[in-house]
RNA sequence: CGGGGUGUAGCGUAGCCCGGUUAUCGCGCCGCGUUUGGGACGCGGAGGUCGCAGGUUCGAAUCCUGCCACCCCGACCA
C-alpha cells in the first residue's frame, strides 16, 4: 500500500477508491457490485441516519416496514415505473436447493421448486407499498399517510463503484397518500427542502435545488424534484430526490378514497429517498490528498487525544491531565477517542486519523506536562497550535463549529465558482473540457435536443434550478427560443 | 450485450514474448531487540492448488484449447 494519495482530476477515481479503502469505510465485496460497508464507514451512516430521521419525524412522519419481495404481478402494475427498472432487477424464481447427482458436495437449483410467480427483489418499493396502502385507505379521514422505510435495494447495475453506485445499496423512502393534489406537491418540495437543508448544514455540502427534465424524472412520476452537487473533479452528483407521483400509483392500485362530498377520488402520492450514495457525496466533497475530511456533525470521532510518551510513568501522569478532559468533553456531547495504544507510534497515529478524518486531534506529551500545554490541530486546514490546557474546551468548541462552517464556505465557493454561463455549443464544449463543473444554459425544452447534447457531450440536464428567474434567450443547440437557463453537467 | 485488458501469498507486483535449479520484490503479518513530539529500524520467521480444466513436452506460471472471474471503455443508472 503506497503512502500518499495523490488526487489529480484524470486519476480522480483511483484516488476516490483508495481513498475509501485507506480510511476503512467500505471494499468490494466478493459477491458481484456489492460493498461491504466496515464499521467506520457504517458509524457515519448511522449519524446521517439519525439526523435525517429526526428531520423526518419532526415533518410528521413515521417509520415502518414493507417486504423486500415484490410479486412481479404487482411490480408490473405502474407501467412507467416498470418499464424504467425492468432492466435492472434481482429476480427470485426458485425457493429450493438439491444436492447435485453429477458432483457431490455441490449444491443444484430444485427445478421441482419453480415459484408460481416470480418475486422481484425490489428496485424501489412503491409497488409493494402501494398495493399495502390500497387496504389501508377508504376516507380522507386516513389521508394522509405519512411513512418512511430504511430498508436495502437492489439494481442490477452494468458497471458498479463504491457507494456511488453497488447492486445492492442502503437508503430510506418516503411514500405518503394524500387527498389533494396540492398537499402532495407540497410534501415533494417539502422533504427535497429537508434533503437540502440536510446536505448544506450537517453533510457541509451546497446542494442546487431543482426539478428534473422529463427524460431524467423518475419513471412513474409527474415531476422529479433533487438536489444536486458538485464534486472536486468538476463532475455533478445527484444527492436526493423528492417525486410528485400524481395519481398514477392509486389508478394503477386503485387506491381511492371518499372525500368529505362522499365522491370517490384517487390518491395524490410522493417519493422520496436519499441513500449511502450521499457517503460518496461526503467523500468527494471535502476530501484532500491527506485523506477523508468530516463535517464535524458527522464525524464518528470528533476529537482523538494522542499521548506521547515513553514509560508507564509518563503514560500515569498524561492520563491524570486527560481523564478530567475526556469527562467534561462526554458530559458535552462530544465524541472523543483517548488513543491509547502502545503498538503504534505517535507519528503512526496521527497520519492514520488524519485519513480518517478526525476534525480535531490533540497530542499531549512529556513538554506539555511541564508547561501546562497541548498540541491542537484542525484536520480542514491542516494547522496546528500549541495552547494553555486551561484554553482546551473553548479551543475545542470553537473548532468544532468553525471547521463544519469552513467545509461548507469552501465547498459553497467551489460550487460557485464552477457554475458558468454557456452561450453558444462552442462554448459550451469548451467549458466541459477545460474545467467542468456545472454549466447554465439555455434549452429549448425538447427532449430530442437534451438528447443529442449527452450523446455530443456527454454533458446532461441536472436540473431545472428552481430559484432561475426567468430569461429570454435561444437553446445553445437549436437556436430555438427559450425562457429560462437550465443546468448541465457531467453526471455520476 | 459490443470493444479492449487482467488473473502469481492478505494487498500490490516481477517472471510469460524466447519452457529448464528452491517462483521475484515491496507493503502487511509473527518473534526478538533497540525505538516512541509526524507513517521507526535491525535481525530472524511464517505465508503460494501461479484463476479452473484439459492438451503439447523429458519438463509448463511460461506454449495451445476450453471454461470461469474480475477490471476498463460504450449502452443503463441514486
Amino acid at each position: 500500500m503506497g503512502k500518499k494519495l495523490t488526487k489529480r482530476k484524470e486519476d480522480y477515481s483511483k484516488w476516490y477508491n483508495e481513498l475509501v479503502v485507506k480510511a476503512d469505510l467500505a471494499e468490494n465485496s466478493d459477491v458481484r457490485g456489492c460493498m461491504v460497508i466496515k464499521p467506520y464507514g457504517y458509524a457515519i451512516w448511522e449519524k446521517m441516519q439519525a439526523q435525517l430521521d429526526i428531520m423526518f419525524k419532526e415533518t410528521g412522519h413515521q417509520n415502518a416496514y414493507f417486504p423486500l419481495f415484490v410479486p412481479k404481478s404487482l411490480f408490473e402494475a405502474e407501467e412507467k415505473n416498470a418499464k424504467g427498472f425492468a432492466k435492472e432487477c434481482a429476480i427470485v424464481t426458485h425457493y429450493r436447493l438439491k444436492n447435485d447427482p453429477e458432483k457431490p458436495g455441490k449444491l443444484i437449483v430444485d427445478e421441482n421448486a419453480k415459484l408460481e410467480e416470480e418475486l422481484i427483489v425490489r428496485p424501489t418499493s412503491e409497488a409493494i407499498i402501494w398495493s399495502t396502502y390500497k387496504k389501508w385507505i377508504q376516507s380522507y379521514r386516513d389521508l394522509p399517510i405519512l411513512i418512511n422505510q430504511w430498508a436495502n435495494v437492489v439494481r442490477w447495475e452494468m458497471r458498479t463503484r463504491l457507494f456511488l453506485r453497488t447492486a445492492e445499496f442502503l437508503w430510506q423512502e418516503g411514500h405518503t397518500a394524500h387527498s389533494t393534489k396540492e398537499e402532495a406537491v407540497e410534501e415533494a418540495v417539502l422533504m427535497n427542502n429537508i434533503y437540502a437543508e440536510f446536505a448544506e448544514n450537517f453533510m457541509g455540502i451546497p446542494v442546487i435545488k431543482g426539478m428534473k427534465s422529463e427524460s431524467e424524472k423518475f419513471a412513474g412520476a409527474e415531476e422529479t424534484y433533487c438536489i444536486e452537487a458538485l464534486m472536486q473533479d468538476g463532475k455533478a452528483l445527484q444527492a436526493g430526490t423528492s417525486h410528485f407521483l400524481g395519481q398514477n400509483f392509486a389508478k394503477a392500485f386503485d387506491v381511492k378514497f371518499a372525500n368529505k362530498n362522499g365522491v370517490l377520488d384517487y390518491v395524490w402520492a410522493t417519493s422520496w429517498g436519499v441513500s449511502t450514495r450521499l457517503m460518496g457525496a461526503l467523500i468527494m466533497t471535502h476530501s484532500d490528498d491527506n485523506g477523508l475530511v468530516l463535517p464535524p456533525k458527522l464525524a464518528p470521532i470528533q476529537v482523538v487525544i494522542i499521548p506521547i510518551f515513553k514509560s508507564d510513568e509518563e503514560f500515569h501522569s498524561i492520563c491524570s491531565v486527560v481523564d478530567p478532559i475526556l469527562s467534561q468533553l462526554k458530559n458535552k456531547g462530544i465524541s472523543v477517542l483517548f488513543d491509547k495504544r502502545d503498538t503504534y507510534k505517535p507519528g503512526f497515529k496521527f497520519n492514520e486519523h488524519e485519513i480518517k478524518g478526525v476534525p480535531v486531534r490533540i497530542a499531549i506529551g512529556p513538554k506539555d506536562l511541564e508547561n501546562s500545554t497541548l498540541e491542537i490541530f484542525r484536520r480542514d486546514k491542516m494547522e496546528k497550535e500549541i495552547i494553555n490546557i486551561d484554553e482546551v474546551l473553548i479551543k475545542i468548541d470553537f473548532l468544532i463549529n468553525d471547521i463544519q462552517e469552513n467545509l461548507f464556505d469552501k465547498a459553497k465557493l467551489f460550487t460557485n465558482s464552477n457554475i458558468r454561463k454557456a452561450d453558444t455549443l462552442d462554448e459550451f464544449k469548451s467549458i466541459l473540457n477545460s474545467n467542468g463543473g456545472f454549466i447554465s444554459a439555455h434549452w429549448d425544452g425538447t427532449s430530442e435536443t437534451e438528447e443529442k447534447i449527452k450523446k455530443e457531450t456527454k454533458a446532461t440536464i441536472r436540473c431545472i434550478p428552481l430559484n432561475s428567474h426567468k430569461e429570454e434567450g435561444k437553446c445553445v443547440y437549436s437556436n430555438k427560443p427559450s425562457i429560462r437557463r437550465v443546468l448541465f453537467a457531467k453526471a455520476y
